[in-house]
RNA sequence: GCGGGCGUAGCUCAGUUGGUUAGAGCGCCAGAUUGUGGAUCUGGAUGUCGCGGGUUCAAGUCCCGUCGCUCGCC
């Protein structure tokens, strides 16, 4: 028992339900990013409205600041960030590779230098699962080493080994408890032998769920998706599956499809810091002059509280004038289209319908911007994109 | 009224003893962003060099006049 109930399926896509010790999550999930125990520009009760069950945290921030000591000793991390939810955290291993100077990767772990102070750290696979320990995950990810992209087949053959070994010693260091999880990570670059490979080593360790990491680095939709077709098979069927770091919601809507249950992403919120929305008919770029005087919402069917009480003009002020109040709508508008997204899929994949959803989804995604003038212009795109 | 200083991009300013196509920062206009630094990066547009005249092969730069702002003194 793994705590994972596929409810339906469609295809290779899955509905599922996963239990925590924190409550349960129903898949294809989609996890708001917290990473310094916030997500940022959000009350944790405003996640929750948007649909969010389940968020991410993050080992290498909170190792540095405040500490997993002191959020262990104060209650831990869904007490000290007031989320009462699941948590899933990261391990660090991608941050390091991502955030920190100097860094030194060895059999043992990896030595950085914090991006904060500059001190020195050394992070392994037992120290990554022991903060997650006193963080109190529900979801403890192995610590890993996430592949450069591009890398020879040699070094991505070298660096899969090295998270493969780093997995099963996150295995041995991890404190098993009801209701808590362990991930392992598939890496393997965009090598088939090698994603199969480190599949196979996964399986063998044994974990209640997995995760494919080392995607969405830049090598770019198309490759992903080939990956994508045949990588989650590798994988036992009845565990949930994560593909980490993703997406847009075009890579969500086709991971989906290609069986992947969980995601985590700093799209809706980064880009709804630096004024961009996500909606039905695409991305709008809140920057530019053009929303300045108009007095239409972001979409007029969707149901958040950015959407329902104020205009383009008014958001579009507040991005430029960089007021929070701007990033607080257009996170909580993001976050909001996400789990829509979501809630769409798991509902299409329950009616067994998910292709006619998809194809819905990339009509409306591939229109660009509809005038909502009373339907004088219905259907007629502006964007110019 | 007299004397000094200053007028160069939307703003603040730099422009050598006169020398290619007058620059910077910010702003503006766009773009990027995938296991988060509200971060960062990448492009782009914009000038009657206050105005008029003169000297010179060549004037943002020197000379004369003029307008405006500013400081000081009557």
């Amino acid at each position: 028992m793994n705590g994972f109930e596929i409810l339906a399926q469609d295809g290779k896509a899955r509905r599922g339900r996963l239990a925590t010790a924190h409550g349960l999550v129903n898949t294809p999930a989609f996890m708001p990013v917290g990473t310094a125990g916030t997500v940022k520009a959000m009350l944790p009760e405003s996640v929750a409205a948007t649909g969010a069950e389940i968020v991410l945290g993050n080992t290498y921030h909170l190792m540095l600041r405040p500490g997993a000591e002191r959020v262990a000793s104060l209650g831990g991390l869904h007490k000290f960030m007031n989320w009462p939810g699941p948590i899933l955290t990261d391990s660090g291993g991608f941050q390091v590779m991502s955030l920190s100077a100097l860094r030194k990767i060895g059999e043992q772990g990896v030595e950085f230098r914090s991006h904060l102070d500059g001190s020195k750290h050394l992070l392994t696979p037992e120290r990554s699962i022991e903060i997650q320990d006193q963080l109190d995950a529900d979801i403890t990810m192995c610590f890993d080493e996430c592949t450069p992209f591009p890398a020879t087949p040699e070094q991505a053959a070298n660096s899969m080994g090295l998270s493969m070994r780093w997995a099963k010693r996150c295995r041995d260091a991890f404190r098993e408890r009801p209701g808590y999880h362990l991930f392992g990570i598939m890496q393997g670059g965009i090598h088939r032998e090698l994603r199969e490979e480190s599949a196979a080593s996964l399986r063998e360790i044994g974990f209640t769920g997995y995760a494919i990491g080392g995607l969405a680095i830049g090598e770019g939709q198309q490759e992903m998706f080939r990956i994508l077709d045949f990588a989650p098979d590798f994988l036992p069927a009845a565990a949930p599956r994560y593909l980490m770091g993703v997406g847009r919601p075009e890579d969500i809507v086709g991971a989906v499809e290609r069986g992947i249950d969980m995601f985590d992403c700093v799209m809706p919120t980064r880009s709804g810091r630096t004024g961009e929305a996500f909606t039905r008919f695409g991305e709008l770029n809140m920057r530019n002059a053009r929303h300045g005087g108009d007095d239409r919402p972001i979409d007029e069917g969707c149901a958040c509280p950015a959407c329902r009480s104020y205009s383009r003009g008014y958001i579009h002020h507040l991005v430029k004038s960089q007021e929070i109040l701007g990033s607080m709508l257009l996170t909580w508008h993001n976050l909001h289209y996400y789990q829509t997204v979501m809630a769409g899929l798991r509902g299409a994949i329950e009616a067994g319908d998910l292709s006619g959803f998809i194809a819905r989804f990339r009509i409306e995604r591939s229109r660009g911007e509809i005038m909502f003038d009373g339907g004088t212009q219905e259907g007629k795109a502006i964007d110019g994109r």
